[in-house]
DNA sequence: CAATACTTGACTAACTTGGTCGAGATTCTA
DNA sequence: TAGAATCTCGACCAAGTTAGTCAAGTATTG
């Protein structure tokens, strides 16, 4: 279980936003440097986070980024369901109700496709215990470790 | 989450093999013909999981597979991770001990891979609570509710 | 008007996935 | 011992996905 590539960048992207959320718009470029994230790239990874709903835009000379909602608001969950596709495949057939009339092979994907739905709950359910703003203080953190570097002088 | 295709044959081919469980070996091509599986393909995928130490082979003209080990003892987490590549990916670089010196690109896919390390180990966790041997049961329930089909008859 | 920034969609190179194929090695049986 | 059945091994291939680039356009501000 790994993300995409995109998948990183997007959400790298939405925390710098988170961090800096507040009424004022940030540039794609900034993100992109000081995320290290192929400018271009960026560009339709923000596009595509903005027709998801996460964030908002403003075009011209003072344009940028920013989120849709408060950091608060938007689930782990969420951004890496619209971006990576769903966990949750809603096939379910056979799961549950009648397994009458199934081919050995389909019955045996059944019994298979049983606990991959646990295993695709589970991976929802700790990606929806955090938020946005969980994950940017969790940043908050690491950067503050750096903001007292070890003091190797004498 | 999704395993792929070749996970997928995998599991069914095990699942074959478990209920059969026992001395005797079993032919690909039955296999194949039971699970819907193509033939080629299948062949690929068993003699990988000899290589895993899934399964054992005999050659010749009453040849064929069986299981290395008994059901029981086959974890479903053992097979996928190591057919789909390990789940836990060991990088774990920058979790948990010094974050310093990080640049802030890395300072937040640390932040990201925190979170992730939570989905893996909630995936294995899942994983790893089912053997061979429950799946086979399980396939077993499924197939029952096959035994007394719904009578639609006046 | 010019500069800046987002928008849109086409394009591409590299990699992965799902599968096929041919030739060989091994083993059983007649 | 020949031949048939079966696994073994590695090359090959088509289609799809991923990561990323590019060009031309539209909107906004100064």
């Amino acid at each position: 279980m790994k993300l995409s590539q995109r998948g990183e960048y997007a959400v790298q992207a939405l925390l710098v936003l988170g961090i800096c959320y507040g009424p004022e718009v940030i540039r794609i470029k900034d993100i992109a440097k000081q995320q290290n994230i192929p400018r271009r790239f960026l560009e339709q990874i923000l596009n595509d986070l903005k027709s998801g709903g996460f964030v908002q835009s403003r075009r011209g000379v003072a344009g940028g980024y920013r989120l849709e909602r408060s950091p608060e608001q938007i689930l782990l969950s969420e951004i890496i369901q619209y971006i990576e596709g769903p966990i949750e495949s809603i096939d379910s057939s056979n799961v549950g109700g009648n397994n009458h009339n199934l081919h050995s092979d389909e019955a045996a994907k059944c019994a298979i496709n049983f606990v991959m739905k646990d295993v695709r709950s589970a991976i929802v359910g700790v990606l929806e215990s955090v938020t946005l703003s969980d994950l940017c203080k969790r940043l908050h953190e690491i950067q503050g470790s750096m903001e007292n570097p070890p003091d190797y002088s004498i």
